[in-house]
DNA sequence: ACAAACATACCAACTGTACGGTATGCTTTT
DNA sequence: AAAAGCATACCGTACAGTTGGTATGTTTGT
């Protein structure tokens, strides 16, 4: 099936380096910034080896946003938040645990979907709907855990489990935009402190904002 | 100093025809899909024309990022939600008022800045300060309000007036996204529901949530 | 066992064209 | 008359995609 490459055997088959390279160049440069070239330059590989994996530049997005969500799926199921047995730890855990990959370069914790979600919505659906999958599918496994603690406390809103599971990714997404924006992960940091809050105030749970490290971050004010 | 067009006398002027094309363009395709062309064809202008107002296509992205935040800044000033004595109450408003905006083709009330900011980030540092400056200079006519109704209800948290002004526009921007992922604007609607929900529980204003429109969207629940 | 025969993975060089930008001249305003 | 505003025709190049190949497995007939 995969084979090393000639020029650099080292690192893998070509598919997968591409793949590995459009995830880290369309994060930085956007979709249609970014050229077939780019890729293939970034993953070591020619443009034989491209066009023989993927048939065009879409289909490429469409598997980049795929792998994007195999990818974090892995990565999330691995977490730690998953340790903790109340479901609303589990969900504050996870609040902790998306805020403290807030940290260095930009490119590397923000979210190559919904960057393209937003660039090619009106004119890729097969890209857009991928990363609707990704998103929305990181979305749907938190529900159970907001469900639960729903049902064990008594909570019943207006609101629904799947909605507030949403919205956590709305507010994520929403906090890169502004990050990237500024150049500054601070107030990235400041929205996901006011998603927690929220939560906790949902649950009625104002003691879960001092655990987790939602204090260590907004050097400018002292409280 | 601004003539009207040999092709389209009617439509104004060139410069402010070109900028209303890039904001009507690019809010579809992207900043990087659009080309000079589509503009040009999108105000019934020519290319002579178009580098004759703006030097370079990086040019035009920040000056239509300029003019996104002079004709917002007019919308929202005029707009109803200032009418409320109550601080509070106009920024309850204010939410219900972006709510209410939200209809009809996602082109047409998601935000121009926001999709620029998310693609340009690290290729046109001039565009994305563009961006910054209207996504921030709009969180920040939020804050005298936010701040009068803190000090009116005595409301002393670790989050600041401003931070909670920018996570309004954070939570606005994750729901642009969302919408454009899913195709739908009902997740959208949800978002800001939450969104107003949060300022409520922090302002102690349960009631607030049955005021406005906040409830006449989503017709797959009854409540 | 051992090759044809085929399939997969990759590479280098090329192509048509669509792109951002330019050169130059005409038209209207002041 | 001078300058601003606009139009037409035109570049150089960088782009997505193609062509035509080589090298390395993998099957299959005998």
């Amino acid at each position: 099936m995969s084979r090393p490459t000639k020029h650099h055997p080292e690192r893998g088959d070509a598919r997968t380096r591409l793949l590995e390279a459009a995830r880290d160049v369309i994060r930085r440069k956007g979709f249609s910034a970014t050229t077939v070239d780019d890729i293939c330059k970034a993953a070591g590989v020619t443009k034989g080896a491209y066009f023989h994996h993927f048939p065009s530049k879409e289909a490429l997005g469409a598997a980049a946003a795929d792998f994007w969500a195999e990818t974090t799926a892995a990565f999330f199921e691995a977490a730690p938040y998953h340790a903790y047995e109340d479901p609303l730890e589990r969900i504050f855990a996870y609040v902790d645990f998306r805020r403290a990959i807030i940290a260095g370069d930009l490119a590397e914790w923000t979210c190559l979907v919904g960057t393209m979600a937003q660039e090619v919505y009106a004119t890729y659906p097969s890209i857009r709907d991928a990363c609707a999958e990704s998103i929305f599918g990181h979305a749907a496994t938190l529900e159970p855990d907001i469900a639960a603690a729903m049902s064990a406390r008594g909570i019943e809103g207006p609101w629904s489990a799947a909605s507030l599971a949403n919205h956590t990714q709305a507010v994520l997404q929403g906090a890169f935009v502004l990050a990237k924006a500024k150049g500054d992960p601070a107030v990235a940091l400041e929205s996901v402190d006011h998603l927690k809050r929220y939560i906790a105030l949902l649950f009625g749970r104002p003691g879960a904002l001092h655990d987790g490290n939602a204090r260590q971050s907004n050097n400018q004010r002292e409280e």
